[in-house]
RNA sequence: CGCGGGGUGGAGCAGUCCGGUAGCUCGUUGGGCUCAUAACCCAAAGGUCGCAGGUUCAAAUCCUGCCCCCGCAACCA
């Protein structure tokens, strides 16, 4: 069989894993396992990426050492898979050792074919991003683009990388190779890109410390990306003596190599890896496939900063598995999603409780008290579940194949509701009343439970404890390795039924809602001493009346209006305020407002504002404050 | 012209690549069943598939233009 090889991004641990992580982590997980079912030689990487500036700084920041920094997160990357029964073969960090061997030979690879020079690289750097900027991509006084945090500039001399040189390379690539990258939309993507040109890239960094130095230029560190997405061969043992799993994995024609990834890191997985792969003579990646984004619930937009999902209170209460099926389930693979509590809650109830749990339940205790705690005594191969079973059976290979998870999670469930039909027809609960235990009877109820079967087998690679479960209900004895398994006629006659197991107690939803609404808030981000001032504290701050002379919006926003405001002072004051959202020029004109004169004044989008100008928040809508009679401009309040 | 996602029965979504009877889940209404986790089954109501053009025998699906919503970012001093 060929070897399948499956990766998720190494996180950059910079921060705690969030549904993101966890999502792709997952899918990787699901794709292993079924591969694995189905006979294939599987290796499954996941890990972790710990150099760069960003680490070295909020390292600093908590004084202590980057690698003590990348140790903490990283176990709790680790440990968060280990909750999820995620079945990684291997954890590879950017900080071992074999991973920079990994990266020495590639680099050594890369230089011999000459694809390396140094430059000079200036510009402005965002630590953030990790990127240099141009003058025309900055925000107002240098500040970056994406973060709009201040700039540095730097200069600094940086090894270069060819990557113009591989333009047309990779555009063959992606013409001659359809699944190159997946779905179609970032396909197109990509090549939309490539076209445009490419200009070669800086892959080192003076002046980084948390980082490999860059082998034979002294003063170098190598560049995140270059040492990062290196992981996905270093791991194998490339550039080691022993790089029988690179040999078997990645060096090998008909191995299958998947790199599941999110949408924003598309570049770097399907244009610059491939790239460095090229360069330095190495097989490219069969898949590069991409996957969408999971969005927070729109109820709580309100939520300043509150975009990230973590899903450990899901876990810890109901286990990893039915976390599993939800997020397999809810996101139509490659799409965007939302992600919302009532949604869990919704499937949880309506399709593992109603679906999977109930038909097991209900065949299982028809069959205990019918068969003396058995499983019926007669098989059965023609009934309409057999031909419902196998189409099901299909469209969910089918759809696994294509990573569409939601299609075959969809297809089982459809097998389940045509059980259940069928039980409804057969009304088994009366034949036990009326002709006993009779071979009838036996048939219906195996049939009821091959079902549940065949939906378990098929469920094993997406919640494996779970499934377990169920097919230990329906009298399974040994739990099955391999996909053959998906075939009518597994369930034993005569065999022991257990009491059926409560796999997926219903959720009170209206309960579970409320007992988690309070908790989402994180609360300490504030003061905790009462939020209590002293007055004196209070009168630092100087209130004035001040009358609006002039008010424009303030080019290419949407909320800002540039005011000038008579404050009792020579020279009216410019101000800046965000308002314009509620409030057009033409109204405010003229109007009294009170306005903070002390302030300490800044710059908005390019204009200086010299104070601020209350206004009290209604659901994130301004409405100004002003003085029940009109006022002398410049009049205290306190 | 910042980046991106989307507009399909009351709600949430598939389907759009590869045109051909518009589908799923939830909800609603009525009925059935009583084995099962107040679960299960059947039936019904409910849609101009954002708008306008175009291509076609045929368009939710392809092409063109437009409108609207949302997320991120960016500014709320």
């Amino acid at each position: 069989m060929k070897p399948f090889y499956v990766t998720t991004p190494i996180y950059y641990v910079n921060g705690l894993p969030h549904i993101g992580h966890t999502y792709t982590t997952i899918v990787c997980d699901a794709i292993a396992r079924y591969r694995r079912l189905e006979g294939r030689p599987v290796r499954f990487l996941t890990g972790t990426d710990e150099h760069g500036q960003k680490i070295e700084r909020a390292a600093a920041e908590e004084g202590i050492e980057p690698q003590a920094l990348a140790d903490r997160i990283a176990a709790s990357f680790a440990g968060l898979w280990t909750r999820l029964g995620i079945s990684n073969d291997d954890f590879i960090r950017t900080t071992e050792a074999r991973h920079e061997t990994g990266v020495r030979e590639i680099i050594r690879r890369i230089e011999a074919a000459g694809d390396l020079y140094v430059g000079k690289h200036e510009g402005w750097y965002c630590v953030a991003c990790e990127t240099f900027y141009t003058e025309k991509e900055l925000g107002p006084e240098h500040t970056c683009p994406d973060h709009g945090t201040p700039t540095e500039w730097r200069s600094e001399e940086n090894v270069f990388f060819r990557l113009s040189k591989y333009q047309d390379r990779l555009l063959a690539w992606y013409r001659d190779h359809p699944e190159a990258v997946r779905p179609e939309t970032r396909r197109n993507e990509v090549v939309s890109f490539v076209e445009g040109g490419l200009r070669d890239l800086s892959v080192s960094r003076a002046d980084l410390a948390w980082g490999i130095p860059f082998p034979e230029r002294q003063g170098q560190t190598i560049y995140v990306w270059l040492d990062a997405l290196t992981n996905y061969i270093s791991a194998l043992g490339f550039g080691r003596e022993d790089d029988a799993l690179y040999r078997r994995f990645w060096d090998a024609p008909e191995a299958t190599r998947l790199h599941l990834v999110g949408k924003d890191i598309l570049r770097f997985h399907a244009v610059y890896w491939p790239a460095f792969l090229m360069s330095a003579g190495l097989p490219l990646p069969t898949t590069v496939w991409v996957h969408g984004w999971w969005l927070r619930d729109a109820r709580k937009v309100s939520k300043s900063g509150g975009n990230i999902v973590r899903l450990d209170h899901l876990v810890e209460r109901f286990g990893a598995d039915p976390v599993r099926y939800f997020l397999l389930r809810e996101m139509a693979f490659g799409q965007d999603a939302q992600y919302s509590d009532e949604a869990f809650v919704e499937r949880f109830n309506g399709e593992l409780a109603n679906g999977l749990g109930n038909t097991l339940s209900r065949v299982a205790t028809l069959s205990r008290k019918a068969f003396d705690g058995k499983t019926p005594p007669v098989a059965c191969d023609e009934n309409p579940l057999v031909a419902s079973a196998a189409s099901a059976v299909e469209e969910y290979r089918r759809s696994m194949e294509t990573l569409a998870f939601h299609g075959a999670l969809a297809a089982l469930w459809r097998l389940l509701a045509d059980a259940n039909q069928y039980l409804v027809e057969r009304e088994p609960w009366k034949m036990v009343r009326e002709e006993g235990a009779s071979e009838e009877l036996s048939r219906v109820l195996w049939n009821g439970l091959e079902a549940v079967r065949i939906v378990g087998t098929a469920l094993l690679p997406v919640m494996p404890e779970l499934a377990a479960e169920v097919l230990r209900g329906v009298g399974i004895a040994e739990i099955p390795e391999s996909l053959d398994a998906l075939a009518w006629g597994g369930t034993p006659t005569d065999a022991p039924l257990p009491d059926p197991p409560g796999l997926f107690p219903r959720i009170d939803k209206d309960a579970y809602l409320a007992d988690i609404a309070p908790g989402d808030a994180p609360a300490d981000t504030h003061d905790e001493d009462d939020g209590m001032i002293t007055i004196d504290r209070f009168f630092e701050t100087q209130l004035k009346v001040g009358t609006i002379l002039t008010a424009e919006p303030v080019p290419k926003t949407d909320k800002l209006l540039k005011l000038t405001v008579d404050v009792g002072e020579p020279e009216p004051r410019t101000l800046v305020a965000g308002i314009a959202a509620a409030y057009t020029p033409e109204e405010v004109i003229g109007r009294q407002v009170a306005v903070v004169a002390n302030l300490q004044p800044a710059t908005i989008r390019g204009v200086q504002s010299q104070g601020m100008v209350l206004a009290a928040s209604v659901d994130g809508k301004p409405v100004l404050l002003h003085p029940g009679t009109e006022v002398p401009p410049g009049t205290t309040v306190r």
